[in-house]
DNA sequence: TACAAAAGTGGAACCGGTTCCACTCCGGTC
DNA sequence: GACCGGAGTGGAACCGGTTCCACTTTTGTA
């Protein structure tokens, strides 16, 4: 276990002063001549030197690095995101500190800390809808912050990168009521959350268009933790006048739900249609295969990762951004024409 | 966009030296008169003053940081183990920094690299294979390694976490030899990694304790990456002598042989009986439900902690450990007995 | 009361980079 | 030949913490 060598180390081996060593190391940094940049780098290859990011980090003010904060890396969604954000961000030459959240606010207020102690120069996050001045202070310390999938609404300035949420809802809606249903459950995200009010307004919007009624009852907004999914399934299928269609945009809470509609054994699509958001690579592997709305995760990622180096680097309007990607409706199998009452 | 106050800002407003209000941020590190910590607490907080990492990271040699190499966070397996890792990590404070390989050697030692000059105490990795230099440098330098269910056989002196894989294909091979199957297909990982090499010893064991002899056709060994699974999938199925059985010891490939397998269309246990490693979320959601080895994922990841931070430590003996964890075999309804030549 | 030990404190060096600045060489220009 | 500007260089301050050490004050004990 020998110890790193330092720029001190590399300087006097090579003769020259630690000021000429940085200079190579940071090569818009000033002039250095021809001949010693060789001799230098021949010696930090020789001593197998690398820069400490701290050091670096302590005299320049900050790292090149950011923050990724999400909720659940075993949530697929979650995963692919982080891989794609990881990914894209390497080749920009920027680092990323995953951090997982468990949806809970006190964590996530842990995680804002620590990516402060770390100086990160931006973070990119699925907020829990808390932490409001936690997330102002931030910003207000110089961090830029992104929000992907959802936002708050009371942190106005922030950008935000998210799928067409209302049209992707209505465009799941509508191919259902045209299929003739008009009894359809959805399991959407918390009301608190912009995702979970912009999709029941989408399938508001949906009956709007087809001139059926809501019938509330059948609207279920649930946590993104736990199993609310699962039983919101389960519940809606108890009742007397049960649904004919499903629909489950609350993309935490998929699995929990599919897991339920199998146990309780309904036939899909004879008894149910089913529509769920997110094209998890599952989806396709049950049986029937299900009908998807595909969130462009990729689009996601590149998006928000640009927005965050974007303003990083202050080659970005100050004023906030709103992306929004539009996610594919993927017809599989999982849903049929209702038969017991066709349409006229 | 104020910025931060620094530890002298402290010092001053609170009328002590920048000795008294590190030692208040570092409790055991010296006495300080419980009137003036008093003092210094309020302060802190009423600047809102947090110490930077780097400024602590420069003066004391190394970061409560640890790095995660994985392949690839898309991959179920790796996603868990990252959130466990991350998860349990935390409640030790220690940050972790997530990396992702793609199974590219390059990148790999990219990503080494990044975490020297981060000065981690410590790495979990699931190697890629190549980089053996490297990985012994890291080691050189001081950094803790571990490996997480794959291992380097050149490296010898390093920590190992993984689950008994011979064992855990010697039971699931013979769960399908005492089914009646004679001809069983083995998709498992490069015979270059321990985890490949392993399990195929365990299917040719069991073969060995049932005296049934081993087709070496069956056995596909499979890169990580790419759609190699789904090949051999398809592959074996179109041998004039198909397998009866098939077991993917692949982790990494088991998405994509089983996509294959519902391309093709084989009815499943009717005509393959069929069992894979891993408990991704997904597998009781296929119709049928597939058998599967469960890697204790948890266990996984709480062991190479423990290990990485007992290293880090220093309290652990100097010698190289390996951990091998249970994996338990989940019957569901993937296999049945061989009808078509009943054993005996 | 005397004196050693322990508690409490601040000054300053240090960690390993970056950067400002002063200084020395050059060659080119009037 | 005096002068100027730019290339090339090294010294030293600085970033924000930690820690050693010398020093003063308090406490405990004989």
């Amino acid at each position: 276990m020998k110890k790193a060598s330092t720029i001190r180390d590399v300087a006097s081996a090579a003769g020259v002063s630690v000021s000429v060593v940085s200079r190579v190391l940071n090569p818009d940094s000033g002039p250095v001549a021809p001949a010693k940049r060789e001799t230098v780098l021949r010696v930090i290859d020789e001593l197998g030197y690398r820069p400490r990011a701290a050091a670096r980090e302590l005299s320049i003010g900050h790292t090149p690095t950011i923050g990724l904060v999400v909720a659940d890396l075993a949530n697929p969604f979650f995963a692919q995101l982080a891989d794609r954000v990881v990914w894209e961000a390497r080749s920009h030459g920027v680092q990323v500190m995953v951090m997982t959240t468990q949806e809970d606010p006190h964590l996530e207020a842990d995680s804002l800390d620590t990516l402060l102690d770390r100086s990160v120069g931006g973070v990119i996050a699925t907020p829990t809808g808390s932490n409001i001045e936690k997330w102002a202070r931030l910003q207000s310390l110089g961090v830029n912050v992104v929000f992907v999938d959802r936002s708050i609404p009371e942190l106005a300035d922030v950008d935000l990168v998210s799928i067409e949420n209302v049209d992707s809802a209505r465009r799941a809606t509508e191919h259902m009521l045209g299929l003739g249903h008009t009894r359809i459950g959805l399991i959407s995200g918390p009301v608190s959350t912009s995702t979970g009010r912009s999709r029941i307004e989408g399938y508001k919007s949906a009956h709007n268009n087809f001139s059926i009624s809501v019938d509330p009852q059948l609207i279920r907004d649930v946590p993104f933790r736990g199993d609310g999914g699962g039983d919101a399934a389960g519940s809606l299928l108890a009742l007397p006048d049960r649904p004919t269609g499903l629909i489950v945009a609350n993309t935490a809470q998929v699995q929990s739900s599919v897991r339920r509609l199998v146990q309780i054994g309904v036939r899909i699509p004879d008894e149910l249609s089913v529509i769920v958001f997110d094209d998890n690579p599952w989806t396709e592997l049950t049986s029937p295969p299900l009908s998807v709305i595909r969130q462009p995760i990729d689009m996601l990622a590149v998006h928000s990762l640009e927005l965050v180096l974007g303003r990083m680097q202050g080659r970005l309007p100050p004023a906030p951004r709103t992306i929004e990607v539009k996610a594919d409706f993927v017809p599989r199998s999982s849903c049929s024409p209702l038969t017991l009452s066709p349409i006229s």
